[in-house]
DNA sequence: AATGGCATTGTAAGCGTTTGCAATTTATTT
DNA sequence: AAATAAATTGCAAACGCTTACAATGCCATT
């Protein structure tokens, strides 16, 4: 295994006898190229092995064909797929992903922003349940383009695509509530983040509304996003005589479940369950879990392809895109 | 909005009055620096928001603190929890992860590869099945350090961290041929795989050997890994007369119970299930699924430490790293 | 055959850092 | 106070490529 040291770009040069430029051109594929000369300089490339140096190339042209990533956890299936339609696009546009934890934690999202405004990156992808001010702060001073991808940014600033969180949840509420409950529990994350204070529960509270039900503040549950929460905040629902629960998490919907379920709960009969995610844990169960649906693959494409016309300074006609959501009515629902 | 045509190095110099080399000294933190202007360069980089260029830095130092992951899919758990550990000590050792889905695809991981070669990552992580000859040529042409996490080279050339695939497969056959049964069907990936062929096979001969149980090839499935895989090999496994099964992948595991289930088997009473990734998915189900225990997250992980020591050239002891695995017994296995 | 115009190629100045080495300052010895 | 050692700093050459701009070559026109 010797020393590696590839050619260089001036390395093809020399060979056939060109200038760096004309190599440059034909790597390129700027057309200003003899066919002649062009396959001279594609021969010598084949024989040496030469790979231009990205960074070399990223320096002088101030492209990096790099973007960055900032999701909360690779580990979350929803994000995940967000971030795998964002990954398909962003290659078919060659451009490769910095990935980035958060864990939602702001300072990190921070940190993240600007160590990939230092990397350079071309444009960015934000993934977050809330956007904080400070972090909100930073990405607007990165010269570089961001847009969100299923977060909400209350202020409307940023590019995003999203579905229509309110009127989503307010079609599982109302879902709920035309097979005849009157108390329906909801769980969300933490209120103050706008997706759960403003979107979620004015859904929420809209479709009751609409039912003429008056809001009860005891049937509004925040939760961690993991299966043991869902067992646990499954009691507590419980004790409030709530017979239908909309969920933000789909883990908590299934530990929700399966808790009343153990507790002699015949679900959906007795009880009713609507989950947001529409993640493949809401298959995998028994009964399925009924889920709003989300195009989450297609919010992670379109986000990326979003961002491919700002980095190339294209005009954007929407700026925030909402796209189709469903309702999957699945075995925790009646109908 | 400025354009935010950002502070170079040469900006605080100048305003200091020093020359480039000290600020890139304080910057890098190297210490022959006099106390007095390391603090005045301190301040003119406050002054001027200086951020300093990761791509020209790369340039020049031929180090890019960034590293390669290329992995089968972000969307699949059992990946994605291995890209978590890695993440996180990345992170810890100021590596930043360029990421490339290739679905297992050995065209796209030789790009993938390439690619990562070409942006000048400082190292490598590597999953999928199976290395591909091809792959596994182009990975050794890198002029980087590689690492495997959960994936096998046969010929043992690459450093690489696991589980004892054999002993692992062994013990969870063996544990249900322990509560009676002869007839234990195995449903892996391709054959061809190594890690199926070699591994996973290899440690199921041997269980029914020290059974004494001659192996039946009518036992051998081979799916792909999704829950619909799942639901339809169970006809054929039940067809044969097996009253057991270990599978390779959790979500085919949990197909397999639905439909014995939905056909009147007992799990795990008539019938006994163990698979293999110990992901989410066997705990949100009822009952929940035995599988064979996986430090996932520590695969990533100590990969990802064995990769900064590669590259940082220190002696590495052991290159071929086995983390200890465990059978989680649960709810589709008797005892 | 001289002229103009386009196609092709070369020149060289960056891009923003790092870093070996030399130069300068400052501290220590005697 | 001179001499020597040690600590700070500056110089300038890379790093490998892109890209205005200039230069050259070639062809058709007249």
């Amino acid at each position: 295994m010797q020393k590696k040291n590839s050619a260089t770009i001036y390395d093809v040069a020399h060979r056939v006898g060109v200038s760096l430029a004309t190599v440059s051109r034909v790597v390129n594929g700027n057309s200003n190229v003899r066919d002649s000369t062009k396959r001279k300089v594609l021969d010598a490339i084949e024989e040496l092995g030469y790979h231009p140096n990205a960074v070399a190339r990223g320096l002088a042209s101030k492209k990096t064909t790099t973007i960055g990533v900032v999701m909360p956890d690779v580990t979350d299936v929803y994000y995940s797929e967000l971030a795998r339609g964002i990954d398909d696009v962003a290659n078919m546009y060659h451009y490769d992903v910095l990935l980035t934890n958060t864990d939602e934690d702001p300072v990190r999202e921070t940190m993240a922003v600007n160590n990939l405004a230092s990397k350079q990156v071309d444009g960015i992808i934000f993934m977050g349940n809330e956007l904080d001010h400070e972090v909100l702060n930073t990405i607007s001073g990165v010269n570089a383009p961001v847009v969100l991808a299923g977060s909400v940014d209350s202020e409307k600033r940023l590019p995003s695509v999203n579905i229509d969180y309110v009127a989503a949840i307010k079609e599982a509420v109302g879902a709920v509530i035309k097979n005849g409950h009157d108390r329906v529990a909801i769980v969300t994350g933490p209120v103050e983040h706008a997706i759960n204070g403003m979107h979620r529960l004015v859904g929420y509270k809209m479709a009751l509304e609409e039912a003429q039900i008056d809001f009860d503040e005891t049937l509004l549950f925040s939760t961690h996003q993991d299966y043991a929460a869902g067992l646990q905040v499954a009691e507590r629902i419980l004790a409030t005589g709530a017979t239908a629960v909309v969920t933000y998490d789909d883990e908590v919907a299934i530990g929700i479940m399966n808790y009343l379920r153990d507790h002699g709960k015949r679900i959906p009969e007795d009880f009713e369950i609507i989950t947001s995610n529409d993640t493949k844990f809401t298959i995998v169960t028994r009964p399925q879990v009924t889920s709003i649906g989300q195009p989450k693959y297609d919010i992670g494409a379109v986000a990326m392809r979003m961002l491919t016309k700002l980095m190339n300074n294209e005009v954007i006609e929407v700026t925030q895109v909402k796209l189709p959501h469903t309702l999957e009515r699945r075995g925790t629902t009646l109908n």
